[in-house]
DNA sequence: GATGAATGAGTCTTCATTCAT
DNA sequence: GATGAATGAAGACTCATTCAT
């Protein structure tokens, strides 16, 4: 494993688990059993190591909406499928996403990545359920709105999933929700 | 107004607005027309003035939960009632619910007090429905499951309202969303 | 003695003796029996020091300047008389003057500063020569490239004296020098 | 082109642009092409390239005296040919020039080199004011003073020269007004 | 000879907290 | 109660130098 590769996987861990301001370069230097002086030949600035992280999980973010998009292409994908596959998501990036939902505030881009999470799943929502009320397999509801709907239930859900990881797991329960309240 | 009120006062707009970090005693004294040293006189700490807001916020949380019992008491209590009342609750502590959901993560006490949200929410959740289900206005859902449900959709939207509040404001379409899945 | 000059003055000091460089904050703070931070209440930065330093000197410069403006106005100046007080306002500013000379190169403030010398000196030498040509106790010179070079040699000379003290002192010599070049 | 060669070239370029403490060694070994640890190979430590540049002067500079000594024993050399050479190597040697001026005050070396500069151009000064005076071209003047003096001016004169290359070059004026106030 | 990653001492700066007045 | 100057520990970052390859 590369310096820059321990680097990071150790910010990483510091950061999901203390926070951005708690996660000094000299503990972070500690713990990756690297020198201070190092960080600064892989990473501009401390900063800079988040963007990376938060760069990487934008990637991966990508490959995920593009994966949708193709099954919403094939006119293959339901709303559970949406749910599903970004619960599987979030699991699979369960870092990462601490990281971008607990610096919110602390950078732009960290910000600007929450808008794009918000955005592309709102409109891969929307895309499908207008499908389905073609199809007939959705009710008629008002298409926009009961995207945003589902999307901030998703989104809620994967918070608590992530930070309240003790709490009863209410992800399928939550699929089941929606479909009573939208599918016909 | 008391010179420890000022201070609170002060404190609640520049750590909703900039952060606990950034929010730092030099500015606060300087825009609450204080010196430093008259903070120290009224707080503990700087996290001691943190925690004198999540208490007062968790005092008003408990008069709002009390109003909900009484009502369940009087089996006078729907659903979309307590969905409304919590918006309603959230609006009227903006500042100190922004302020609870970024601290999360700095301090346990942030940490504990969302707890008792999620936790009270869920409670008088769970009594709506069953009492719902006994009447046969509500579905015969597994109530503990779907109450951690619309809890995490009421949490989610609360939270989308704060940091997002150019998004469409979705939450009728929410509380209708809920009345589609689980009323009869 | 405040703490602000407390500092200025130990500033000036390990400065004028070592250089900005290697005067440290560390070292300062040490020099001065203060700490480090104490520095920063007083000054925004190092380099703010230096330009409390620079702007002193300044204000310093510009009553010497206009003290031979009133004596040029009054048709009361020669140039060894300008050369002496001028000998004389360096000596009285020794350490500021160290500074200025040091600095340049690291800091614009000290660029211009010097530039303000230059010219300052330059014009009352130029008013001073134009003068003694119409009154005739001057040789008919070129008035600017000869207030110049007289420029040149009084900051020459300065410069020499300021570090090289060990140096032969000319100064005298130095006025004669010009007397004989230009006095007729 | 060596590498110590390219590695002395570069450092050269760098200091009298930026200065010794801004020229790292990092940016030297990009600009240079190079790796850090090549410089290492090469030099003992920064600034021992920086010595090496001065011994270069040095050497450089003790042709030059060498050179009008020569002429002094030739009895073949005057003030104003002292000086228009001198003015001659400065121009070909601009860069060592500058950087020698300014670390003087980091380095005790360029100090050293500074003084031989000096004492030499004021040795051969005097030598040649002295047969002046002698041949009956010079006015009978304190030699040693004098000579003092023009060295004076000439350093002055060349570090405007450097330094302030935007003003008005008066070396000629210079050279005019020392003669008029030692030649008979 | 050359590389370039790694080092760690040192730099400026910030900030919560204390205390004499 | 109030002040505000002083503190000092800790922060991010720099850079000359070393060393295994």
């Amino acid at each position: 494993m590369k310096t820059k590769d321990i680097i990071l996987a150790t910010a990483k861990e510091m950061i999901s688990e203390v926070g951005f301001h708690k996660a000094t370069t000299a503990n972070l230097a500690k713990m990756a059993n690297i020198s201070e002086g190092t960080i600064y030949r892989h990473f501009e600035s401390k900063e800079d190591i988040l963007l990376h992280i938060l760069d990487a999980l934008e990637e991966s973010f990508s490959y995920y909406i593009e994966a949708i998009r193709q099954k919403l292409d094939r006119d293959d994908c339901s709303i559970e499928e949406i749910m599903n596959e970004y619960f599987s998501f979030v699991e699979d990036n369960e870092i990462d996403m601490k990281i971008m939902l607990s610096t919110y505030g602390l950078l732009d881009s960290s910000k600007r990545l929450m808008a794009v999470f918000l955005k592309n799943l709102e409109l891969v929502l929307e895309d499908c359920i207008k499908l389905g009320v073609k199809k007939g397999t959705i009710r008629d509801v008002a298409v926009e709105e009961n995207a945003t709907v589902v999307m901030t239930i998703i989104f809620g859900l994967t918070r608590m999933q992530l930070y309240w990881p003790d709490r009863r797991d209410v992800r399928a329960e939550a699929v089941e929700f929606c479909r009573r309240s939208i599918l016909n």
